[in-house]
DNA sequence: CGATTTTGACCTGCGC
DNA sequence: GCGCAGGTCAAAATCG
């Protein structure tokens, strides 16, 4: 059992998507089909086994398609420091080229993200942690506190895996006034769902839509 | 000088 | 069994 799932992202011109952990580059392959290689990226953290494959995409050059496997054990603190000027993709699509990605995954995956949106409950929520496959829960050792100061304004939106596997959010350095997002006509962004959320809708965007069509 | 990246070799799984 | 493709290893190079 693994935890695995894609999410793309746009990139700026030069700049690299920085999702608060450090990773460090163990490898690279010229992927058949692909004109861009793929590259295969460890967290330095040696008691963390999450991994990260990132692969620029084909139709866009900007977006950064990026697989997560496994989880993180730890903390990043960077995440207290974040800007609003955020943007990711959560895309369900690419979580079917994960061929390795067991029934039992996806469903795990696509639980949390497809409840109906409880936004009135403006108590957090502390989202049941879903135990991990392999018994790890991320942030499992977390004072509450803290979590929710690192969960809350961030990604509290998806209430799901997200919070367990993603990286909190993934950052990158570039105005979020880009006009990209035509790319990606589904935008449960703006649903109302997110009012509530401390973060703006143009700052943000999480592409969870979709999501809960794969249940 | 330690950490990180690069890159070719090696390993492994899968389809035929 | 063989070949291909994807993933990982590890030594050398590079960087800060």
């Amino acid at each position: 059992m693994d935890h695995k799932f894609t999410i793309k992202i746009k990139t700026c011109e030069s700049g690299l998507a920085d999702d608060g952990y450090k990773w460090r580059k163990y490898g690279q392959k010229s992927i058949k089909n692909s004109p861009n290689p793929r590259s295969y990226y460890r967290c330095t953290n040696p008691r963390c086994n999450a991994k990260k494959q990132v692969e620029r995409s084909m139709e866009d050059p900007e977006t950064l398609t990026v697989t997560y496997e496994g989880l993180h054990l730890h903390y990043t603190y960077s995440h207290l420091l974040l800007s609003g000027s955020s943007q990711y993709y959560y895309s369900d699509t690419n979580l079917h080229v994960a061929k390795k990605l067991k029934c039992q995954s996806m469903a795990e995956v696509a639980d949390a993200p497809a409840q109906p949106p409880t936004r009135s409950t403006s108590t957090i929520q502390p989202r049941k942690l879903q135990p991990a496959a392999d018994g790890a829960v991320l942030l499992g050792s977390a004072d509450a506190s803290l979590r929710h100061g690192l969960l809350g304004g961030v990604l509290r939106s998806s209430e799901g895996l997200l919070e367990d596997v993603v990286p909190l959010v993934v950052r990158k350095p570039c105005d979020s006034t880009t006009s990209s997002f035509d790319a990606f006509p589904s935008s449960p962004a703006s649903s109302p769902s997110y009012s509530s959320l401390p973060l703006t809708t143009n700052s943000s965007y999480l592409d969870l839509g979709t999501l809960s069509t794969i249940m």
